[in-house]
RNA sequence: AUCGGACAUGGACGCUUC
């Protein structure tokens, strides 16, 4: 793109000026490669600012793993996750959420729901050590989304339950995804409660909440209650887009 | 001297691309 190409050359005018890029630029550049799925050439950004003598640091090396996760290499993303420990970069929780992520895309749940449960041993074990290594929202966001859509939805609720008695509180995409995936599977009546719940607990439904609702009721045959729902999402003051 | 600025991860539907 016409954006793209003006990165490129403002970042060649960078190296061929006296302005050096440091490691942000380097990252910066490595993210934009990655979210275009060009993990390989931002392997060669990594290569380029390890031979100019900038340090890659965890951002470096997690955007460089979620890179590969989008485009299906998870080999490669814990390939890149062993090696950072390695280099004495150790994987914070973005790292970890990452991999979650690719690990569902993939389906491999087993092999989420292991890494997940390694990081709550991690958490046990090394206390403060790894900083910020416990589960946070994120990671329940996560692992929720994607065993819903795996279809586990008595394993997501428990997670939902577990992530409230650990302290750890839900958000607004944690019930967003937890009410897409009951929609999906027509239990609309939990879905509901959870609605429910949600503002019980200070969580209010934005348009996305309300897309997954009206949707399931519309594929259930209860077009009364989408009706319904729209209408209370408007006066909610949530514009449907 | 002190303080201030830039970078990575999760949700609906559709569109685009593969």
């Amino acid at each position: 793109s016409g954006m793209e190409e003006d990165a490129k050359s403002l970042f060649v005018e960078m190296i061929n000026s006296s302005v050096r890029p440091n490691f942000v630029t380097y990252n910066v550049l490595i993210n934009l490669l990655c979210k275009k799925g060009k993990v390989e050439q931002g392997m060669e950004v990594l290569k380029m600012m390890i031979e100019r003598g900038e340090p890659p640091n965890v951002i470096t090396y997690s955007t460089i793993v979620d890179g590969y996760c989008r485009v299906g290499k998870i080999e490669e993303a814990m390939g890149v996750y062993k090696d950072m420990s390695c280099k004495e970069i150790y994987p914070n929780i973005v790292t970890i959420n990452t991999l979650l992520k690719g690990l569902f895309h993939l389906r491999k749940v087993e092999d989420a729901l292991s890494l997940f449960s390694d990081l709550k041993k991690m958490e046990l074990k090394d206390g403060n050590k790894l900083g910020d290594c416990g589960p946070d929202q994120i990671t329940y966001g996560t692992m929720i989304d994607g065993l819903c859509k795996d279809g586990h939805l008595e394993r997501a609720e428990q997670l939902f339950s577990e992530m409230q008695s650990s302290g750890i509180d839900p958000d607004l995409v944690v019930y967003s995804s937890l009410i897409d995936g009951l929609c999906k599977n027509g239990y609309m009546d939990k879905a509901e409660e959870f609605l429910l719940k949600m503002q019980s607990n200070g969580v209010y439904p934005d348009v996305v909440v309300y897309s997954s609702l009206i949707d399931g009721f519309y594929h259930c045959g209860n077009e009364e209650e989408a009706k319904r729902l729209l209408e209370k999402m408007i006066v909610d003051g949530i514009s449907p887009n």
